[in-house]
DNA sequence: GTAATTGCTAAACCTAACTTTAGGTCAAGG
DNA sequence: CCTTGACCTAAAGTTAGGTTTAGCAATTAC
């Protein structure tokens, strides 16, 4: 009879699709906060369905976690976001999306120039020069989005 | 007076722009093989620069080291590659890279969608299902968007 | 009431692509 | 000849985004 408050973290991984040890993570990364239990079990408000939805669909744009985090932290806190909020945001993502888009046109005119030639010389290939140092940043590894090569 | 026998990994890094590690990173992983000197310095072939640039390439367009290697592997060993030899490796990479457009255009299309609703819900919204599940491998959130719903 | 789930934490492990460090060696200039 | 800077190796560290493991506690099912 118990009126089960909240999602358990089981259930919200059914629902999302997500590993339950994701979910922890993406918890310890700060990008939800749920409540406890008596027992000392983590439970979840349904908004938080939607805000693991927002970090699933960002990080397929290519999002890092805390750049995900910080769209997040721009949410209303006290309430449960609206359309109106979400709205928002997903405006924020039009925009760094068509930015990357353009810049991987822009690869790819280069590209389409050195098919010609089949230089790729340091010198001379306008692939190497100002390809895009504004645009992804990130120490280290530097991960563009993974598709298959086909190639 | 001494004619200097190929480069040095310094000048080639000052060549490239690479660090000078990553250089010997990538000959760990078989992208390059330098030869040494008496002393048991790397000495490297001019069509390295090109192998390098090669590599600096495709990593702008996503490709994993061993994916590059792959493709460096089909060079014709035992002479230096020709213009013709790199031009139908860059038409690899035109394909790859017209299929990752298309991805993040489709993708865009469907935030554009959502834009107007706000919605964001598992069970409604467009961007979760079947966007683009062809490459589900590398690093990373496996289990995300990735195979089974069934657990 | 008890067994089977499910949940908890902390810490270790994983991959990719490197960098850093420690402890030596080689080469070029004065 | 001697010093300085470039090079060498092996191993450990780094970042991102998690997963796995170990050892227990809380819930749920029967």
């Amino acid at each position: 009879m118990a009126v089960i408050e909240g999602l358990s973290i089981g259930a919200l991984a059914k629902r999302t699709g997500l590993a339950v040890s994701a979910i922890r993570y993406y918890e310890a990364q700060g990008l939800i906060a749920p409540w406890r239990n008596a027992g000392g079990q983590r439970r979840f408000d349904r908004a938080d369905l939607r805000r693991l939805s927002f970090v699933m669909i960002a990080q397929q744009f290519g999002f890092t976690l805390p750049q995900i985090k910080a769209e997040l932290d721009r949410l209303p806190g006290g309430r449960t976001p609206t359309k109106a909020d979400w709205t928002r945001i997903s405006e924020g993502f039009r925009a760094a999306l068509d930015a990357r888009i353009a810049t991987l046109n822009r690869l790819r005119d280069n590209l389409d120039g050195c098919i010609g030639c089949g230089c790729l010389s340091l010198e001379a290939c306008a692939l190497y020069n100002p390809i895009d140092q504004a645009g992804e940043k990130g120490p280290g590894p530097r991960y563009l989005m993974g598709d298959e090569p086909a190639a």
